[in-house]
DNA sequence: GTATATTTCAAATACACATTTGAAATATAC
DNA sequence: GTATATTTCAAATGTGTATTTGAAATATAC
């Protein structure tokens, strides 16, 4: 009649197990036979302590954003009665940690949820994208002039697909009217960026 | 014995078809019956035209790029003799009308290729990262000052969080060293864009 | 017209996985 | 110690979906 009884083994190897798997291969392509396997016990045990697969994804990946928050606190260390300034800019290397880290599995996940790695993306992008960022690069690199090097214009290039990119997931959540003011924003940015 | 034929009615409905639905659903959830559906067609000629799915996923995906194209040419219909920042405006406008533009397919099948849309997406981001959203706009709130309106912050904190992203993606391709070098030039971009 | 190649179709098959089951093992309570 | 609850396990089952098949329909060549 152990009600609420504390934490079992298995059930937090398959949590470290699983955060560290959906994290390589997002939710579909990481198996629960493998999961199981690496966590070392049966594949039933999913059903068991979680229910279905869906709910372990949950779990993982909370149990993730639990550890990285562990790791890499979300102030960045950074004092609360600093400048605001350099609050923000704790934050920022706080959240950059957490993307960067190896150990940190919550945002390779997110990056899963939305990288749904078939390894046709590399072989599309290598073929259709690749003329359009070096012509884009080219310009960057007439804009900068002389005084640039290669490091600065592939910045500037990633700042611009970057927000590019930003601007594609906006799209999916907003409506129309929003949206339309981001585009504008957008374009405006650009001449600011230059 | 009609070797190179001219390509048939069929095959065509199919390209127009998976293009549209695997740019609405993504590889995965797309079915081979759902498409075959509305394209009023039977399953089998999936396999007659295009072997098997996932060379007719790559086949729309290519299809759909072409006719993004034709609808929105990458120079943006600037002159090639106007100014480089010009015609970098011109690129910048045509890339992101392919991005916006309900009709073209191809931005939308390379965003579900990142995004696979789990519903659980959004009920994580509810859950977990919208406090820190909303401590994040309250410090560039304060950083600008009384005279930026809140359209201003929702722009500062989507090119941050764009940028972050964008790193979150080349994390995943480029090794190491380099990505370390990112991750300074990052740090020091916030420093300039404040 | 007949013969041959091409295209369509309904049904059958194959397969990868998640999920369930019921019995065995193990721990916990008394 | 026995009794009861908890946890593990190998094997069976179920499901969704891509793929194949072989026959029928249609177009093309002569």
């Amino acid at each position: 009649m152990a009600d609420n009884s504390p934490p079992l083994k298995t059930r937090q190897r398959l949590l470290v197990t699983a955060s560290r798997i959906f994290a390589e291969k997002g939710y579909q392509d990481a198996t629960i036979a493998e999961i199981c396997e690496q966590a070392e016990t049966n594949i039933a045990s999913v059903n068991y302590h979680f229910g279905d697969k869906e709910n372990l994804y949950l779990e993982a990946w909370r149990y993730a954003f639990q550890q990285d928050l562990k790791a890499h606190p979300s102030d960045g260390g950074v004092d609360a009665n600093t400048p605001a300034e350099h609050r923000l800019k704790g934050r920022i290397q706080s959240l950059i940690a957490r993307i960067a880290d190896p150990e940190s599995h919550f945002f390779a996940i997110v990056h899963k949820e939305m990288a749904h790695q078939t390894r046709l993306l590399e072989k599309i992008m290598e073929q259709e994208i690749n003329p359009e960022r070096k012509a884009m690069n080219a310009l960057i690199r007439e804009l900068l002039g002389d005084d640039a090097d290669e490091k600065q214009v592939q910045f500037c290039h990633a700042s611009i697909i970057g927000q590019c990119f930003h601007l594609l997931k906006v799209k999916h959540i907003k409506l129309n009217e929003e949206t339309r003011r981001y585009v504008l924003d957008m374009t405006d940015a650009e001449a600011f960026a230059e």
